[in-house]
DNA sequence: ATAATAAACGAACACCATTCGCTTATGGCG
DNA sequence: CGCCATAAGCGAATGGTGTTCGTTTATTAT
């Protein structure tokens, strides 16, 4: 075929199956990618820049789908600090498997850097000095990308052979997958902002 | 060359070539490990399971030193917790690149798995519930694996390149690179065991 | 002495991301 | 209207990856 009278490809259609072939849970790839649009994956370098030019476009549309999620987030500083965190985990909780591809990348992408900026503003005006800032926001994003990695991660993380003391047990009697996991991450944001409620109360005494 | 007199390879010898070459800043890859032991590829088949062997391989030695430099494993629970906590954050300062390739993989390193039961059987004795712990673990890791990331992430994680209310500033005038981020992280684990200390007292009341 | 195992190699395989040349349809310009 | 650059597909080829398999040979055990 040469080029056809109306296009097979676009940069959205490419993004929307990208996300889906990783939803899928098969493993991403060009190929894989290309086999799901009925194309050869040549193809695709007539629209976009590469794996990870798709893997870019594939974190921007996550970025712009969790901060439209997000943006009903007004009130006390720490209902938008719960809400942000909540807002991230959904998108982790609903395309798990980008987690491990996006992460570690250098972030670009104006909306992401934005959302930061105004969790940045929120902690100023709540009262945390200006040299703490920048931590609090890595212990919270580490929290998130850290629970974010344990939704992705393969159904049994450990997997022990021989006898253990406790472990064993415990995982034969928790609830596996996606509830247990909700639930930790309540749990943990709970400590943190009450940890962080009692910070800034020792910090205006 | 057939069978050589004396072994060139070894399990312990892969093993440490494998974390040289991570370390060493190169992708990690089964060919350019054998190029560096000046080996076929294919000879590695003989003393290790595949590239995801040798991965695992990896995360068990990571383990054994982090426990090494764990000194006070006896103690108070939440000194305990403190410390593996700390031996973990070591790990990941001195081998930075390893953190990407260890996440979201099954564990099933006998003495990683007995580590994880050592923290179950320490959480169980100070007083937490059975359904609870292996919550607990899941934030506690959750929070050492996301401040690995940070550490592994490149030194300009957030980039900003239009205007911004306060990031831009904070990011200017913070101090960049390992010290901050391990500030953030005693933070953070400070944060993280009280909160723990809290919710038991609330438990045993 | 002989059989079994260990440990290397090289060749081959099936992918993978990417590049390049080829074909052909489309859209703008003279 | 005709022309031509561009767009958009394909197919072939490249160099890379992890892995398997058969072969050779040294070592060890019987």
């Amino acid at each position: 075929m040469a080029r056809p009278k109306v296009p097979l490809l676009s940069v959205d259609r490419i993004a929307d199956a990208a996300l889906e072939l990783v939803d899928s849970g098969q493993p991403f790839g060009v190929n894989a990618l290309a086999r799901r649009l009925g194309v050869t994956p040549s193809s695709l370098y007539n629209h976009v820049d590469g794996r990870d030019g798709i893997i870019e476009l594939m974190r921007g549309r996550f970025s712009r789908e969790a901060n439209a999620g997000a943006q009903a987030a007004e009130g006390e500083w720490h209902e938008v600090v719960a809400e942000t965190l909540r807002a991230q985990r959904r998108m982790y909780a609903a395309h798990p498997n980008l987690v491990p591809l996006i992460v570690g990348k250098t972030i670009t992408d104006p909306y992401v850097i934005g959302s930061y900026d105004r969790l940045a503003t929120t902690l100023l005006a709540a009262g945390f000095p200006d040299d703490e800032v920048l931590g609090v926001i890595a212990i919270l994003d580490a929290y998130a990308i850290g629970m974010g990695l344990d939704l992705a991660s393969p159904h049994d993380v450990w997997q022990p052979e021989g006898e253990t003391e406790n472990l064993g047990r415990l995982l034969d009697d928790a609830p596996h997958g996606e509830e247990r996991s909700d639930r930790a991450f309540e749990l943990g944001l709970e400590f943190l902002i009450d940890s962080l409620r009692g910070r800034l109360a020792r910090l205006l005494a």
